[in-house]
DNA sequence: CACACAGTATGGTCAGACCATACAGGACCG
DNA sequence: CGGTCCTGTATGGTCTGACCATACTGTGTG
């Protein structure tokens, strides 16, 4: 007996396997409606509750969102939002200590200087990262602050024009927020953030990647000196 | 009326910020154990869906596992496997076609080139790089080859040292084994790619950063002589 | 034509049952 | 004494059927 362990799969499992299949098959995309959780419980020939775990976990893992009540916006919809759930998953594993915020920074600044860079090759953007500059100067406290902050670096990731790593950043800095604040808090300070920010904006302005790809650098360094 | 939406939270999603809340107080960590669910539907006052829809959701997030039957290692077992979920949730969303092969194959690059830096800048982890080594050789298919493959590299990102982008590294290796053995089939030629690795593993030997960096891109330039 | 109201399809929740699994612990032999 | 088998039991997995709240649909009524 070679360990003849299927490893059982559940129900809900297989129902999760056909949705994908079904979706893939019919070339469903954002936007597109899901079978009634009844229909599909009759067509699969499970019950409902296992067709609602199967939602569960497509919910979770930003493929769906469910509507109640009736007509065109009810019921299961395909969304695409892989930042969601990263966010989701980031915050549950930060908080049981599962990684180091130190681990969480290096990727933070990994994923920055590559935004950088690909930003100030490409240029785009510039108007997005203006605007979140000028929110920043608007704050009056250290949450507006980290809101405007959070959009300029979300917007310098979507410049990169890779939709994957701006998805990566936007969950680093959901699942982040609270320790963002207080960082913003302990500095005191933001003047030389905004600083940080002038330069980044204007390597990118001036399409200088090397300099974009510094200019972050040193900029995290100034968020975080204690991890430098 | 300012659209007063408190957005109606589910009862599982009660539930959901309940365990959470829970596994932070108690300090509970990887291996230690959930209640029945049973247990858990009394003492929360909801039904044993409701904690059912909630166990998925973590599972899916990498957080715990459940098995039946009885005795210690029976009931919902907390885990920490971020790559687990990270690939279902990339898996998904590339089948969707919520994203090109071009953003995934750059970000594999961008987190690739900084383990190879920080893997050379420490030395560690050599001896599974070069038994991930031995096993391309010993390969007799492209399957084979790939499941080395992605050890050596899941090796490589292991010894950065970083566990979020070991785990990023490992999920998106798994989300695009399909693709990677179709790529090694393309290429007919693996010798190619052997010398690339044996490259990274000297420069990692010989604790430079630089050249491992270098020996990386260089290397996915050959694995992908399309997208360069 | 405008509005109110009943109808209905949707997800959300619950209660209760049964099954398969896998361990715990005793009973029964050797 | 020691193994082996059998029963009990706690666990997750699944199903059924019901009811609720919601939000659109359509009809009828003024």
């Amino acid at each position: 007996m070679p360990d003849t362990r299927p490893k059982r799969t559940r129900t809900f499992e297989d129902v999760l396997a056909q949705l994908e299949r079904r979706i893939a098959e019919d070339g469903l995309t954002a936007g597109d409606r899901l079978p009634a959780e009844r229909q599909l419980a009759e067509e699969l020939g499970v019950s409902r509750s296992s067709v609602r775990e199967a939602m569960r976990v497509l919910e979770t893992l930003g493929v769906v969102t469910s509507q109640v009540g009736r007509g065109p916006d009810a019921g299961a919809v395909l969304v695409s939002r892989p930042d969601h759930a990263l966010t989701g998953l980031l915050r549950l594993h930060l908080g049981l200590t599962g990684l180091e915020p130190r681990e969480v920074i290096d990727t933070r600044l990994m994923i920055e200087r590559w935004a950088a860079t690909h930003a100030a090759a490409t240029g785009a953007g510039t108007s997005a990262l203006a605007a979140a500059l000028e929110g920043m100067d608007a704050a009056r406290s250290a949450e507006e602050f980290v809101e405007h902050d959070t959009a300029f670096h979300c917007a310098l990731a979507d410049a990169s024009g890779n939709r994957l790593i701006a998805a990566f950043m936007r969950s680093l800095r959901d699942a982040m927020r609270v320790y963002a604040v207080e960082a913003v808090e302990r500095l005191g300070d933001t003047t030389v953030l905004r600083a940080g920010h002038e330069r980044i904006l204007a390597a990118i302005r001036a399409g200088d990647p090397e300099e974009a790809s510094r200019a972050v650098t040193d900029h995290l360094a100034d968020a975080y000196p204690s991890l430098f």
